[in-house]
DNA sequence: AACCGTATCT
DNA sequence: GAGATACGGT
């Protein structure tokens, strides 16, 4: 139960009257988002002179990401609706959906936009720029909203209760239907998946037949990664009735420019091979970011089928005439550990940025010649050219190059020694997606990099470093973890750093079995 | 047990 | 179609 001090919602007259208005407030996080830095700045420390806890950041992303790692309770949030990210409504949603109090703040006095936010469910839309008087009662609102939630959960409990299912603190609501047509849900028609009761998050049916009678679906069941009771009882089984579920929607985050380019500054500072989730996330350091969220996007990246936002709307925009690209699901089989994700030749390139990339040009396995499709003898990276564009070199520039080779036959050794490769059980001798020997081929971070901030010049992206340093400036409060945040790199930087194969401190990962 | 890569889902 | 999730494998 949310406790403030002595107080108790559920019991208004168990106040403790030496709670002081300070007391109270001190136990309320705001987290406050915000990427006027004049305006955040200033709300910040009225918040803090309110004695509230407080977390500031710039884009509703960030703040998203935040909500969604669940690291961090916060009690309310206070968002500026014109996030640049275009997540401000998002973030209303997942604060709503989380029973978070949300007051919207814009620096337009818009009924629309007030009308807009109150009916997506935000609790207060308030005119730039808050006053203290405002702040100063934020902690009733949250109050409120604990006792109204609590109250809801109460009622939902005592309906669950006559029921006989069980509530496992997670709201979901529970409906019976008279019907008997239950035919199984799409994930219960999946032979993949039949072992299992698979709940993607929102809506989903869970059903039984008399197939179904080991209890296979009673029990535990994740929905949104947190475990829900999902109870039937024999009245329930004998009328094979149904038991919607109805999970709270699972927020997404959206991997924008911004945040995608802290993808790839990760992915060169690991280089071929070593590109493993958890270290991206590690080098990435965004909080709030999972695992698995940059494990989903690795794996789109590789199989190319992502797409920055500004890409997917001007696709949008322009159709897309006749250049579909046939191998997006043209998965690669052969997927090595840690590999570097291959870029088609097009997936960064949606306006002809030729002019600004000279020399910069990706293969993919596919286009390169006699490659077996490990792509390793057609390409490779000239890494100690490390002051020019970054060379794909093909098997023609290949052979005329001896000396690139055997430096790069030196960086295939040096690899091939490091142990990090030596994942457990992904080696070359027992798991056939390891890189063998002839397996390696080192993807230019610099392209790819190029290619990237070649297309976001194209659609007018401010991306300079400042800027990006700004976008990732998370925390003003606690501003000197920020200060080891990862910079934007230059092609220099890339090369000077992706050129060696840093002794690597860390042990083998995982475990030996 | 942790984590990776893939398949599949929403 | 992007992102989340389930699952098998190591």
């Amino acid at each position: 139960m949310w406790k403030l001090g002595g107080f108790q919602p559920n019991d208004g007259r168990n106040v403790n009257p030496m709670a002081s208005y300070r007391e109270v407030m001190s136990k309320v996080h705001v987290l406050l988002v915000d990427h006027d830095s004049d305006c955040s700045i200033s709300t910040t420390k009225m918040l803090e002179l309110c004695s509230y806890k407080v977390t500031c950041v710039e884009l509703a992303s960030i703040a998203l990401s935040l909500l969604s790692s669940r690291k961090t309770h916060f009690d309310i949030v206070l968002a500026n609706i014109n996030s640049p990210d275009l997540q401000g409504y998002k973030l209303l949603q997942q604060a709503v959906n989380m029973d978070i109090p949300v007051i919207l703040m814009s620096i337009d006095d818009n009924a629309f936009l007030a009308m807009g936010a109150l009916e997506k469910g935000a609790f207060l839309f308030i005119k730039k720029p808050v006053t203290m008087d405002m702040l100063k009662c934020l902690w009733q609102h949250v109050v409120r909203e604990k006792i109204r939630v609590y109250k809801e959960k109460e009622r939902i409990i005592g309906k669950a209760a006559t029921n006989n299912h069980t509530f496992k603190g997670i709201e979901f609501r529970l409906e019976v239907e008279e019907e008997n047509n239950f035919t199984g849900g799409n994930n219960m028609k999946n032979k993949r998946y039949k072992g299992k009761n698979k709940i993607c998050g929102r809506e989903v049916l869970i059903g039984f037949n008399s197939n179904m009678k080991n209890n296979r679906y009673k029990g535990k069941n994740k929905i949104c990664g947190r475990e829900v009771l999902i109870g039937f009882n024999k009245e329930c089984e004998s009328q094979h009735q149904l038991i919607t579920s109805k999970a709270k929607s699972k927020e997404c985050i959206e991997w924008t420019e911004v945040l995608h380019r802290k993808f790839i500054d990760a992915l060169g500072q690991l280089g071929e091979g070593r590109c493993f989730p958890k270290d991206i996330l590690e080098l990435m350091d965004v909080p709030g970011l999972t695992r698995m969220q940059v494990s989903s996007h690795l794996q789109k990246f590789r199989n190319d089928t992502w797409r920055a936002p500004v890409e997917r709307k001007f696709n949008q925009n322009n159709a897309l005439e006749g250049s579909t690209d046939s191998n997006i699901s043209g998965q690669n089989k052969s997927r090595r550990f840690g590999s570097m994700p291959c870029l088609k030749k097009n997936s960064l390139l949606i306006n002809d940025h030729s002019e600004t990339q000279e020399g910069s040009e990706i293969l993919t396995e596919n286009e390169m010649p006699n490659d077996c499709g490990h792509g390793y003898e057609n390409v490779t990276v000239e890494h100690h050219k490390t002051h020019e564009v970054a060379e794909v070199l093909t098997e023609t520039e290949m052979s005329n190059d001896k000396q690139i080779m055997s430096s790069h036959q030196q960086h295939r050794e040096q690899l091939l020694s490091v142990p990090k490769n030596a994942r457990p059980g992904a080696n070359s001798s027992s798991n056939p997606r390891f890189p063998s020997d002839d397996f390696f081929y080192f993807q230019d971070i610099d392209c790819m990099f190029s290619n990237f901030s070649g297309m976001q010049q194209g659609f007018g992206m401010d991306m300079n470093q400042s800027a990006c340093q700004e976008a990732f400036h998370v925390n003003r409060v606690s501003s000197e973890q920020n200060s080891a945040l990862p910079s934007v790199k230059t092609k220099n930087q890339w090369s000077s750093e992706t050129s060696n194969f840093p002794s690597d401190s860390s042990e083998t990962r995982g475990q030996e079995n």
